[in-house]
DNA sequence: ACACTATTTAGCAAAATAGCTAAATTGCCA
DNA sequence: TGGCAATTTAGCTATTTTGCTAAATAGTGT
């Protein structure tokens, strides 16, 4: 698959979108992230490897546990790249003004 | 379903994507859009109410047609707001100068 | 080697997704 | 009203996704 097709498809999980949230803390393991939800670890770790196939984030081992980490340049490029595709120029350059619906 | 996840989804298929790239060029009836696309008629019709309901495109109706237009700010807003709740300021800033891997 | 902890992998069921064709809808025009 | 064109809605199938529990793997310490 396309990378810009695993990226939009890992973002698409609003529990992956908030995993990527959490990690913008700070570095966490598998165990501290599966403890910030109400899911199983299994299913924690699977969507772990799902972020992981996209580059959203990084992952060490560290002695018994495994660690993971944002990798918030591939987010910005390629979501970035995706909105300067699509939006014009002016739309981008004038969010922050605009108020909220 | 919450706005952001709509948003979301809409944008994790390609065919989706590709058809807010088309409507960067300017507005299209929906025959036209179909047109640029290897898949049926009703299923060109379904990605749109998809990407309708996620408010990422408007329609209206013209005569016999019915004509979709980008809605620039809709995407810009919500994807932008999520890459402000992840990315570091600093990775956002810079997306412009790195290079692509 | 054994036990213990952390995490992933396997296998299953339910729900969502995307495609198709056929039928219904909407508007235009003779 | 009848017919035609454009589009959507309905109903179906195949595939993918997400959750679960149970079992396997990897590392640490005794």
């Amino acid at each position: 698959m396309k990378s810009v097709s695993r990226v939009f498809k890992a973002l698409a999980d609003p529990t992956r979108r908030q995993i990527l949230q959490e990690l913008k803390e700070g570095e966490l393991s598998a165990g501290e992230i599966t403890a910030k939800f109400p899911i199983s670890g299994p299913s924690i770790s699977r969507h772990l490897s799902i972020l992981k196939g996209a580059d959203l984030v990084a992952e060490r081992r560290e002695g018994n546990r495994i660690v993971y980490q944002l990798e918030p340049e591939q987010v910005a490029g390629v979501v970035g790249d995706f909105l300067s595709a699509v939006c014009p120029t002016q739309v981008l350059r004038n969010r922050k003004r605009k108020r909220s619906k």
